[in-house]
DNA sequence: CGATCGCCTTGATGGTCATCAAGCTTGCCC
DNA sequence: GGGCAAGCTTGATGACCATCAAGGCGATCG
C-alpha cells in the first residue's frame, strides 16, 4: 500500500495500533492493501479463506448470516474506525464466520494477517489490546445471546435504541438510525413488519417520536424502565 | 495452592499452559486456589469483581444469565479440563458477566488473574493460545448467535444433539445427556416441555431413541439433512 | 412396602411474531 | 409532471412455542 500519511497519523492514535513503533506501523502498512467498496458489493463470503483483517475508514459494512431459507442475521454492523475479522488472525485454517458486504459505500483497509501476527510478536502491549478487544467482543455476544434467548422482539428494539445513545444521555435524546430500516431490523432479529410495528407501539405510548430515520426518544429513563 | 505432582502434570498437557517453563507453572501454582463445590453452590456472581479464571477438574458448572423475571439461559455448561472466564483477564474493571453456580459436585482452580498477566507477558507462546481460545469463543458464539436468530427450536435441540458428537461420527451413535433435561432445555433456550415434545417427535420418525440420558441417533447423516 | 418429592411427559390454551397481501410514501428518471 | 421502483406501513391470518395444569415414573426414605 502508498505510503500516506493521513492514514499513518489515524493508525497511531487507534487503540490497536497505538502500541506500534513507527517501523512496525510502516511495515505493517507496506502489507496493506486499501480498498474501495459500493453499496451492495460483497467483500467476502462465509467460509472463504482469510488472509487479512479489516479497518474500514469509510462507509459501512454488515457481516451477516443466511439461514438455508435465505433469511439474514446481521451479526455487526461496522462503522468507520473499527476493526474486523481480528478472529481469523488466531485460526489454524482462517476462514471467515461470515459473509461481508457493503451497505454503504466506503474504503478500508486489508492488513496482512502473517504479517501483524509477526509484529504482534514483538509487542506485548499489542497483544494486550487484541486481548481486551476480543475479551469485550465477548461480552458483547453475551449480551446479545441472552437478549435474543431471554426477551421478545419489543425488547430487543429497544435496547437496540439505548445502544445507540451516548453514553450517559438523559431526558429527551434524538438519534440517526445507522442504516435503512430493513437492516436494523435483520440486526435485531425481527422482520422489518414487525420492527415497523413494534416503532409506532412505541410512538403511540409516547415513549419514542419517529421521523424517517431519526428517533426521538422523549425520555431515556423512563424507556428504559418500560422495556416489559 | 499445595504443590501437587498430579496437578501440575495435568497443566502440562492443557493446551492453555503447554507452553510454559516449569518455574512459570510453579509460579501460576503458588498463587492458585483449589476448591470444591456443591451441586447448586453459587461459585460467583453475574457482575462480582472478577480477580480468578478458573480450570474445572471434577463435576459440572454452568454459567448462566437471569432475566428479569427469573428466567435462565445457560451460556455454557463447563466440563472437566475445560477453562472459564478467561475473558475477566482483559476487562479493565474486572467483573463476572455471567452467575457461575456447580451442576455437578466437583473441584476446580482459581487461577490469579494478575499472576497470569504476568506470565502472559513472559510466553508469546502462551499469548498466542489464549487468543486461539478466545477466537474459538468467538466462533462458538456467531454460531449460537445464528441459532437462536433464524432456527426455530426443533432446529436447536437437533444442533444440540449434533454437537455432542465425538468428531467424524457416523451412522448409529448413542451419546449422554451432559446433565438434566432441565439443564440441556435452559441451554438451548427452550421449556423443558419444548425440549421433550421435540425429542418425543424425533423419536416418532424413527431419528433418534431416547432412553433416559441416553440418545441414540439413528443415523447422523439423516438427523443432519433432517434439520428443516 | 407405600409415601413423597423431583423430574419428566402429555394435553389444552393463548400470545407473540412471521407470513402474505395490499396500500402508501419517497426518490428518481424520462 | 407522470411513472416506476424500493422501502415502509398496515391489516388479516396462522404457526410456533410458552404457559398452565395434570398425570406418570423413578429414586429415596421411613
Amino acid at each position: 500500500m502508498q505510503s500516506d500519511g493521513a492514514l499513518a497519523r489515524e493508525l497511531r492514535h487507534h487503540y490497536l495500533f497505538a502500541a506500534l513503533s513507527d517501523a512496525q506501523r510502516e511495515r505493517l502498512l507496506a502489507s496493506a492493501v486499501g480498498r474501495a467498496f459500493a453499496e451492495g458489493e460483497q467483500l467476502f463470503g462465509h467460509g472463504d479463506a482469510a488472509a487479512c483483517f479489516f479497518l474500514l475508514r469509510r462507509g459501512c459494512v454488515k457481516l451477516y448470516r443466511l439461514s438455508p431459507e435465505g433469511d439474514e442475521k446481521i451479526m455487526r454492523l461496522i462503522r468507520p474506525s473499527q476493526t474486523f475479522a481480528e478472529s481469523v488472525l488466531f485460526m489454524e485454517a482462517p476462514r471467515y464466520p461470515v459473509h461481508g458486504e457493503g451497505v454503504e459505500a466506503g474504503e478500508l483497509i486489508a492488513f496482512d494477517r502473517e504479517t501483524f501476527l509477526g509484529i504482534l510478536r514483538e509487542s506485548f502491549a499489542t497483544c494486550c489490546a487484541v486481548m481486551a478487544q476480543m475479551a469485550l467482543r465477548i461480552q458483547a455476544h453475551w449480551d446479545e445471546i441472552e437478549t435474543l434467548a431471554l426477551q421478545n422482539s419489543r425488547y430487543r428494539v429497544v435496547h437496540y435504541l439505548l445502544g445507540l445513545l451516548p453514553p450517559g444521555a438523559e431526558g429527551r435524546v434524538t438519534v440517526t438510525l445507522p442504516a435503512r430500516k430493513m437492516v436494523i431490523a435483520a440486526h435485531v432479529a425481527v422482520t422489518p413488519e414487525t420492527l415497523s410495528r413494534t416503532l409506532r407501539s412505541l410512538s403511540d405510548e409516547r415513549l419514542i417520536e419517529v421521523a424517517g430515520d431519526e428517533v426521538t426518544i422523549l425520555d431515556v429513563d423512563r424507556l428504559r424502565r418500560h422495556m416489559h
